[in-house]
DNA sequence: GTAGCTATATATAAGAC
DNA sequence: TGTCTTATATATAGCTA
């Protein structure tokens, strides 16, 4: 009966939190998917739930990107709706599963992997001042490469693969970062389309992206994954 | 005076739109600050915003996160809150103006850097392979290095320091991975200490991760970066 | 613990300025 | 546009079963 105006305090006793959570989570979803949907914005709501045995994100997804540019794009409405509803459809199939483990994922590595990087820069720049005096200089033999690549220290962990992969994936994003908006969003769709033909890869958070619509894990309401997308 | 009750569709009026978004932003976020405080999880909402020139993300900082192991670590909260009181109040100060455009490049970096990352790979195998045949194998002069690294095609593009840091990274990313949920809080505590003797540094994404509880930038409350965490 | 219920607190649409 | 007001819709605390 709401009689007191809440506290705003932790809330010692177990069960009393978990039912606050609960209800307050349906009605914050709730409220997420109304701002979404009336206001036309990709809405994003994560919470570390402290009841699941690790931290997890609750899987609020995506809410669904109108584009302000809207406008200009009419003409390619129809197309872009379809496209984007079909592959909608298959991704929500493998969403449910892996949404919530992967955004976790992604979002750690992103802190750590970047905080670890920065914080371990000096450490690197001093193995390269180091390397750059070494007896090893393959120069002549790989001009296009810094000498120092292949001077390298031993580091066991370090794989051709791995080398590969995170070049390959810096380079990228730099590539993408570097786009504007309009070539994202192409690209987005195309990545949809690619991934719609293969349903079985991998359902990465990036797949997902703009795409996620207040869906089914919280039973709020229905039809909401329909092509909504450029109104 | 919500006289009728709100149909659930797009406003096609555009600064009714914007009234309703504004309203509904600081209702939402005060429900994310409140469930937050109440339950102790960490919440955090992100929002494509229509109104900005790009879609950005709305800097919703991430809850506090209270552990749910609190209890098993009652000696250690005096010093944690101490500790990371002080870190929060260092970050603070550097979070407003980075937040948003850093949360925007972190959430686009790991996207579209995972996904092309698994667009790629076959190409990247298929490179890799037809390196494994380059009459170039150093394997003797750099034996604990995959021989096909030397081997590399000529890629103006990657420098050393850019090898040097994305090896890191994935090096350090696949540490952090295999910590628990105690070792991944330490270690964040330790990154926040450092950070703290060296304010001017970066504010990335990382540094606020289970920090920032729900803040200045929505007017709601304030007190909320008091030493809450691990209650 | 879960599922209603209801009194009340809170959020907010529409209006006034 | 921004702010304030106010009627009403909605959310939810505390209760019951």
């Amino acid at each position: 009966m709401t009689r007191k105006n809440v506290k705003l305090a932790y809330i010692t006793n177990d069960s009393a939190r978990k039912a606050t959570y609960k209800k307050r989570k349906k009605g914050l979803m709730k409220k997420v998917s109304e701002l979404s949907t009336l206001c036309g914005i990709n809405v994003c709501a994560i919470m570390y739930n402290p009841y699941e045995s690790q931290p997890k994100v609750w899987p609020s997804p995506m809410g669904v990107q109108r584009m302000e540019q809207s406008k200009k794009m009419v003409n390619q409405e129809s197309f872009l709706s379809q496209r984007i509803s079909k592959a909608t459809e298959q991704l929500k199939k493998h969403c449910k599963d892996n949404w919530e483990k992967e955004m976790t994922q992604v979002m750690f590595n992103n802190i750590s992997g970047e905080r670890l990087l920065d914080e371990n820069m000096r450490e690197i720049d001093k193995r390269i001042a180091a390397l750059a005096n070494t007896p090893l200089n393959l120069k002549g033999a790989l001009p296009s490469l810094s000498s120092s690549v292949a001077a390298l220290p031993p580091m066991t962990m370090v794989t051709l693969e791995v080398i590969s992969r995170v070049i390959i994936k810096d380079m990228l994003q730099t590539k993408v970062n570097n786009m504007d908006q309009i070539q994202r969003q192409q690209w987005i769709i195309e990545m949809m389309n690619n991934n719609n033909k293969n349903p079985q890869t991998h359902m990465a958070f990036g797949g997902n992206e703009m795409m996620f619509q207040f869906g089914d894990n919280i039973n709020l309401n229905n039809g909401l994954w329909s092509n909504t997308f450029f109104p």
